[in-house]
DNA sequence: TCTGGGGTCCTAGGACCC
DNA sequence: TCTGGGGTCCTAGGACCC
């Protein structure tokens, strides 16, 4: 028997439990972002691929999506709805009894000992189907990057099998943002060492990277290039590190008072919706007028009330004082980083 | 493309200690 | 006084992901 790591995606979720409330929105080009208004700021969460013709995508602001296309249904994200559908799919996949490692709402990895990965992961699919009546696509790989990348080439309701054979058939040409866990800015240092595809960063020397990236990042780097990755699928459930809120405010906050109020009203939010974990850290982020961020913490113990969780916020508020009054503020956010319990022990 | 909101993990630099 | 060399902890920021 071969292990395998199968990873599973849902195709266009948000759009997807939209359309299936509101069956009418079948076939529509369908935007689920922000609060569903797109004169707002926000972003597009999930474009449905009618929407995706339109050069409609995820991240993008709602405005633009908008000029791209007018006739879009614009819907307000549903959290409470996405994670119960949510939660259907983890189960109808829990039910196998393979281990399933939870990414998001709507992508789990899944360990299997099999000759033929496939028609596991057609059987994955099947059944999140029957069950939900939505439909998602299969990565099959030897670890856990190796399956996450093959789903993109399964979709839509596909199945892809990515291996050592024939990761440099399919990758080596791409640029190194082909990879998960490599972004731009990644990517464009790369470039200024010379680097620009797969197969040249699976080639670099790791001492070199490690000079550039960091003795951890640069060797790692490396490796992804090789699509080396975790083989192990994680069931233990997921305990939080943190937990915070954030908002952008559709007009910024010139009155460094009304900044302070409301830094005050997000810190009781936050302390009401985690009663019961220690917080050890309480961190305040202001992001100014054009989109700088700066971030400013304070340690915390003791009893968590409402009340002593306010005072850190501000506390923490304080430490902008010396240049934050007077600067406009279009984004606030409060975060409780909570006691660790040793990560690996 | 005037750039959300929820997170995680890593790095660099300073403080502090011996 | 022209000035060590570690180690560890804390903090802010950066990069990335969904």
């Amino acid at each position: 028997m071969t292990w395998w790591v199968v990873h599973v995606d849902l195709d266009q979720f948000l759009a997807a439990v939209e359309v299936l409330r509101r069956p009418e929105l079948a076939g529509k080009p369908v935007v689920v972002g922000g609060d569903g208004d797109p004169g707002k700021r926000g972003v597009v969460s999930t474009a449905s691929y009618e929407a995706r013709a339109f050069g409609v995508h995820s991240g993008q602001p709602l405005r633009t999506a908008r000029n791209r296309c007018p006739d879009c249904v614009f819907l307000p994200v549903d959290a409470p709805a996405y994670n119960a559908v949510s939660a259907e799919v983890m189960a109808v996949l829990r039910e196998t009894g393979r281990p399933v490692e939870v990414l998001g709402w709507d992508e789990a990895f899944l360990g299997v000992d099999t000759e033929d990965p496939e028609s596991f992961a057609r059987g994955l699919i099947a059944d999140v189907r029957a069950a939900t009546r939505l439909d998602s696509s299969a990565g099959i790989g030897e670890n856990k990057l190796q399956a996450k990348i093959a789903t993109g080439f399964g979709k839509p309701a596909g199945v892809f099998r990515l291996t050592s054979g024939n990761w440099y058939d399919l990758l080596g040409d791409r640029p190194p943002d082909a990879i998960w866990g490599i972004g731009a800015k990644t990517t464009a240092k790369l470039a200024a060492l010379g680097i620009t595809t797969v197969r040249q960063l699976a080639g670099a020397d790791p001492d070199r990277l490690a000079a550039e990236f960091g003795p951890v990042t640069g060797p790692w780097l490396v490796l992804l290039g090789r699509g080396r990755g975790e083989r192990e699928v994680d069931p233990t459930p997921y305990v939080p590190r943190s937990h915070g809120r954030e908002i952008t405010f559709q007009q910024n906050l010139a009155d460094w008072g009304e900044v302070r109020s409301r830094v005050a009203a997000t810190a009781r939010q936050v302390a009401a919706e985690i009663s019961e974990r220690i917080v050890a850290r309480v961190v305040v982020k202001i992001r100014y007028a054009p989109f700088v961020t700066v971030t400013h913490g304070v340690s915390f113990s003791g009893a968590s009330s409402e009340a002593a969780f306010e005072a850190a916020a501000l506390a923490a508020l304080e430490m902008f004082e010396p240049d934050g009054p007077g600067r406009p503020v279009r984004l606030l956010g409060v975060r409780a980083e909570f006691a660790g319990e040793a990560h690996h022990p």
